[in-house]
DNA sequence: CATGTCATGTAAGTGGTTACATGATTTT
DNA sequence: AAAATCATGTAACCACTTACATGACATG
């Protein structure tokens, strides 16, 4: 079975919601570490409903929107836990950045500039809607069991942007120097 | 145009490969953040020969193998320039392991046990080696003029990595408290 | 003499993105 | 009245993995 299979599955088991808000749930809380398109949630949808993994819950119930709110059913928790139980398999990484900075004696200087600048801007930007989700889960108390859970992933994401962010400012060292002795001119 | 064609591009750059030695680089070198499959990369490879990025420099010279030895032409060092200019797309990471800890409290402790010390190995050995090879180039001094950003990408994957392990050694304890449970029984 | 490494490739299948298509409701 | 957001879905295409297939040479 694919991965958005068990996404999918994973929040269900905390709530009934309908495909955009799984797309969007995805979007904000698993932003950095996954993703997932329309194209990717919807037709897994269908396919789990003839699977039995979850059920339409109903359609456009409060509102007039054509919308589908699916919850999980009990075979999909049994396959849930079964995924969770497995060991994880291979993760995927895939940094064109870095390929670009091995290769990077052959660019401008300019455009590695502007590269680093975006990715440090992109990052600050992760730790700071982390740093905020992070103040947000602690003042809501442990009253949700998953909460330490929660905490934790946001922790790995706190510490991974950090290490991004140190990581630019010693790489944009390697750029600046030039313009020091544009300076000195 | 893929992002293989590229990778391929920047490494025949330094030096003319095979095919079976540019998988090897990208696997060795790359691992922390970079993975092509021979699937990709053989076809590959004769595409760009049609396109006229790179040639084939001789078939099998010194030994009887057969293997052919590809180089990078005019053309294709252009394109590459021109590649390592634009800005950089989105980046690609996909960590199982975050998902299966969001959703941790409906694991086995001893699954998730065994998945954060699976990760904590193979992160810890990416350490080791990201210190080996570190030393080893900044022993052979920086006659080469990609030095710098040599070091800069493996000074990337330490630092990351060193952020994988305090995040593990973190996220351990959340499911080690039931060990000391059971113990004081 | 068997296993491992060097070496190249193909075929089938899967996973995933992007663009397109539609339309209601909400906000500016 | 227009633009943004909510909401669902399809089709075409591309990227990528895995398994398969072959065979030479090298090492234990």
């Amino acid at each position: 079975m694919k991965k958005t299979t068990y996404v999918i599955l994973g929040l269900l088991s905390e709530a009934p919601m309908t495909g955009y808000q799984i797309k969007q749930v995805i979007d904000i809380r698993f932003k950095f570490f996954w993703r997932e398109s329309y194209g990717q949630i919807f037709p897994t949808l269908k396919a789990m409903v003839e699977s039995g993994d979850i059920n339409i819950l109903d359609i456009a119930p409060q509102n007039n929107r054509a919308q589908k709110t699916y919850a999980i059913t009990p075979q999909g928790t049994a396959n849930l836990k079964t995924w969770l139980s497995m060991p994880v398999e291979t993760e995927m990484v895939r940094l064109e950045l870095l390929l670009k900075m091995y290769f990077g004696n052959l660019a401008d200087r300019e455009a590695m500039q502007s590269h680093l600048a975006a990715f440090q801007a992109a990052h600050q930007s992760d730790l700071d809607q982390l740093n905020a989700f992070s103040d947000e889960v602690t003042k809501l108390l442990d009253q949700d069991e998953n909460h330490p859970m929660v905490l934790s992933v946001i922790d790995f994401g706190q510490k991974v942007n950090r290490a991004y962010l140190a990581w630019v400012e010693a790489a944009q060292k390697l750029f600046s120097e030039g313009d020091e002795a544009d300076a000195a001119k």
